[in-house]
DNA sequence: CTCACTTTGAAATTGAATTTCAATTTCAAC
DNA sequence: GTTGAAATTGAAATTCAATTTCAAAGTGAG
């Protein structure tokens, strides 16, 4: 299950951990809770990650580092995550809530095979505008969006 | 939570209807399954709404045709619908499956309120063509793909 | 009419997501 | 550095939609 994902950075510098960890920290001190090791231990997992990796996927790279973390914990730090916008959410479809990385990454879309699970990453300014134009139209006040495209890869039709 | 849907065809004939009908008649018997009078009203109920039911709000749609049709039957003929193409699943991000008919419709696509649950369709040639498009520059072959966007409805906002 | 096969639907099961709760940890105030 | 109120942790329990099971009822070809 193969991810292929563009990054704007390929390498992930101990600068770019700090900035992530700082947000997450800011982000724990405005709304009252605290910083933890675990919490930490978690974003750190997370963000080595080129995958989309579901809670469950997540929590197995965490007890590499840490097999006493938890998989409750590494639930609810991905909601943390993605309240101070270091996550988000993808839906691809088979069932489970996948997350993704947001930090320092352009707006992007997915195509996802549907036989091996693998995926793919695109950029398309289009999109990004039709739902703002979409909105205007009909007098909604947009948030976000979602867009996948669903097919089969090369190496899975052999 | 209204859908405001916009049918190609506003009113719904008998002829339709009866078409329809053929069309899941003819699937039942290509694949060696019979034709119950349970499977028609579940057709009739769902092909009369103007919704996206998922399977519970669709199984109540039919116990006012019939109430001794169960949910299971309701979800299983869904499930063939959805095989000879009458039926597509439709992901509104709310954690339900829902369910709308395709029966002589364009191609369209979402706006949904994370309010009310309210939906607008609206229609986009580019991204039916982006699907293609990034198929053929990935060496995927394309199957369909999901377009959906997220706001708050006017009226939501006061 | 009969028999093999399908359908039906209530109930049970599954599985991811979420919540509970007692023990532990954090950190701001002293 | 100590303290204690408040938050965190994680195993276990719960929730809830989705799916499967199974015994009884229905269907239709011969």
């Amino acid at each position: 299950m193969l991810q292929k994902r563009i990054d704007d950075q390929p390498h992930l510098s101990p600068q770019m951990v700090r900035e992530a960890q700082g947000l997450l920290h800011g982000h724990l001190k405005r709304v009252g809770l605290k910083q933890t090791a675990q919490r930490d231990t978690i974003l750190r997992a997370f963000i080595e990650t080129r995958d989309h990796p579901s809670v469950d996927e997540l929590h197995r790279l965490v007890q590499k580092k840490d097999p006493r973390i938890g998989y409750t914990t590494v639930y609810r730090t991905l909601k943390l995550l993605a309240e101070c916008g270091l996550a988000s959410e993808v839906a691809f479809h088979d069932g489970i809530a996948r997350y993704e990385h947001q930090y320092n990454r352009r707006s992007h879309h997915h195509m996802v095979c549907t036989e091996c699970g693998g995926s793919v990453e695109f950029f398309s300014r289009e999109v990004d505008e039709l739902e703002k134009e979409i909105g205007r139209k009909h007098h909604y006040l947009t948030t976000r969006h979602t867009f996948q495209i669903y097919g089969i890869c090369e190496d899975c039709r052999q």
